[in-house]
DNA sequence: GGACTTTAGTTCGATCGACGAACAAGAGAG
DNA sequence: CTCTCTTGTTCGTCGATCGAACTAAAGTCC
């Protein structure tokens, strides 16, 4: 039940039942290759013969591709049609605070070449060098494929037009890095926010092989900082000035320790790496400056969780309190939201038999209905490289997006 | 950026464009009237034939009507043209915890007739009741108009089937009311939680003659609890088990008083009308039974805001004190959604005069980017019965509502 | 091995709807 | 009365869905 904006409308056309009718049949296929045009036609409730001129036109325009025939016990075989990824490119950028990260990979989430370099704070070196690195990429990789673009992934606040607002841990404020990048490497760049290129990824090459049915989810990422992307009806939600989704500073605590980002007792203070890492130390209060320090007295993240798995007490509280604060923002987010799932990634996964049971206990207790109660809270798989998959998704996605109607 | 749901979506068939354009030219009509057939051609970029066609099976159906040639310097005068609401009626009732409100009103959202009663707490004695008001109202008010349903708001959770999951307030658990509405009148039932109602009148019947132009705003209901309607690009967010909108019970201190949810330091604990009558009458702690005791020591929220306004310090404090919590929960809104605005609804509107500052204040401390910290909150204007205009919405909207497509 | 059945994919005419041009209907200006 | 300007209608064209007929390719039955 969505109003029409009689402001800024698109009418219907003579194409326009073409084009919908189109991506509906890509994103068939996309979700379900390999598949037949009869499969194709018994899906969408539609002639075969309106599918045979729908592929033909996808044919030609190269979005999809014939494959083999396929076995079946009666009947003519039938030919399999698979979309077009393996030449179409992407590079998928991943700056964070410790270091950037640099990704060709193909639309279908295929890695074919990883590297990465200490993060350079100067916008413009860090600029200069990742243009180098792009460049040498697609020269040296890049082996009969064509680059569609670039998708970039920042930890802080990003506007539509691909200026960094504020971005407390590189130090950023109101910086334009996407046509800087567009201009130096001469690719169409996309930037987001971190959370929410999460949450993309989520949605578009998520687990189930190019989108899992979920559509009503939030992705919570627990690392440096809490990012949060919020997804209503298969869409993320990115608010009036783009800036949407960050739940990580919501108060869950008045006298809690004090956060980057000024105010006192957010999510995000509690439930951080570095608040955990601190808890663990002995510190209750995280240091008040930004960037924050982040080796801790040399104790890291995956210490803490490394050290609780060989039985330290201290470290398997400090984990578990992470958990139960966590667990609090968590039933804040479904009795907002009320989402079908809730996704966890970050290195506090790692330490998922620990944390699990203090969030589910924390959200079974404030949560409104019986149902909201047992909102699923998972965990997305380790080393799945959700930020470069979200850059990926930057790009790949409006390819497949359904059309503006209305 | 949506993605199309593969399993579940609307192909575009023969009549798909006409439909869609239809029903773009019936918002344009209803948003714009009287307006002429060669303004909707020009403002829809089409031919005047067309909008020829599609008017005129709007006139045989019934939805819009032909008013006066219009007056122009040149040419030929245009017959203006009007949506048909006068004679499409609506039953919109609002059961509260002190009383019930039964308004008889046209799709325009006019009132015609407007009676209450002290609320029956027993649910069938009530749907009794209702339903010889609703058939008496009908009998004697709805001279040659026919009514088209009934729209019901409900302090509480309520699902998709018109079940009442929760409601407090009432006392109600699982308690199906829609159906049993529906039977004893002959009529189509909506139920709706009134927070997300009052964000529905304010999308289709808001300021400006059917619908403003804001698309994404949060509406906050602040009276015997605190209700959300989030609205997302012109969509009200009804989440997975169409239970959200309950920011309420976002925590933003936990050792604030108790919450009739069971929970410690809600917004709702603190900025409830029940907790703003508590502060002033002295004891910081509200009662933790529920359904609330309502007229605290005799003393209601009007009479705080009353008081307040003939100087009464501790009155002042109470109300300013409200007023710096909510800001705490709509500064946690702002960073999760950040909507373009934010409505404010209930009696603390009365007092908007102390209020406002403290809310704004402690949303342009808390929020994460300028832009954001600037986010309008505006109050609902006294008297304008939004929970009534919501329950209207509920049967107006469908009408008028978008196709989904893709 | 030839007829029959079954399924896949293509082709083609019917019909519907957008689109644009021509046309009729008012209304004021000169 | 004629010219101009604007509104609203009509009609032929063209693009797209839709269903029926047709071809292609496989296995099965007698």
């Amino acid at each position: 039940m969505r109003t029409i904006n009689t402001r800024d409308f698109s009418r219907a056309t003579r194409s326009t039942s073409r084009q919908i009718n189109r991506l509906i049949l890509l994103n068939l296929v996309r979700e379900l290759q390999p598949i037949s045009r009869a499969d194709l036609a018994r899906r969408m409730a539609v002639g075969r013969g309106m599918v045979t001129t729908l592929v033909k036109e996808l044919l030609a325009e190269g979005a999809v591709y014939e494959g083999a025939l396929a076995d079946v016990p009666r009947g003519r075989r039938p030919k399999m049609l698979h979309v077009r990824t393996r030449d179409r490119l992407v590079v998928a950028i991943d700056i964070r605070f410790s270091r950037t990260y640099v990704l060709l990979s193909d639309f279908g989430g295929n890695e074919m070449a990883l590297e990465s370099f200490a993060t350079i704070f100067n916008p413009d070196q860090l600029l200069d060098e990742l243009a180098i690195r792009v460049r040498r990429l697609l020269r040296t990789r890049a082996t009969g494929g064509h680059c569609e673009g670039i998708g970039m992934v920042v930890p802080g606040m990003v506007d539509r037009r691909g200026r960094v607002l504020n971005a407390p841990q590189l130090g950023w404020r109101d910086v334009q890095i996407r046509s800087g990048l567009a201009e130096r490497t001469g690719l169409p760049v996309h930037v987001e926010n971190s959370g929410a290129a999460c949450a993309l990824a989520h949605i578009w090459l998520g687990p189930g092989e190019g989108g899992n049915g979920v559509r009503d989810f939030v992705y919570v990422t627990v690392s440096d900082g809490v990012g949060t992307g919020v997804v209503v009806n298969g869409e993320l939600v990115r608010g009036h000035g783009h800036t949407a989704g960050e739940f990580g500073h919501i108060p869950i605590g008045p006298d809690g320790p004090r956060c980057v980002c000024g105010a006192q007792g957010c999510l995000e203070a509690h439930t951080s790496n570095l608040a955990t890492v601190a808890r663990y130390v002995g510190h209750e209060q995280s240091p008040a400056v930004a960037p924050p320090l982040f080796p801790q007295d040399g104790i890291t993240m995956d210490d803490v969780i490394v050290r609780a798995g060989a039985g330290d007490e201290r470290a398997r509280a400090a984990l578990t309190e992470t958990g139960r604060y966590l667990g609090l923002g968590l039933a804040a987010i479904v009795n907002a939201l009320n989402p079908a799932q809730i996704v966890i990634g970050g290195e506090i996964t790692g330490a998922w038999d620990l944390v699990e049971p203090a969030i589910r206990a924390e959200i079974a207790r404030r949560a409104l209905t019986r149902e909201a109660a047992g909102t699923p809270v998972v965990p997305e798989p380790a080393g799945s490289l959700p930020r470069l998959r979200g850059a990926i998704a930057l790009v790949a996605a409006p390819v497949y997006a359904a059309p503006e109607v209305g």
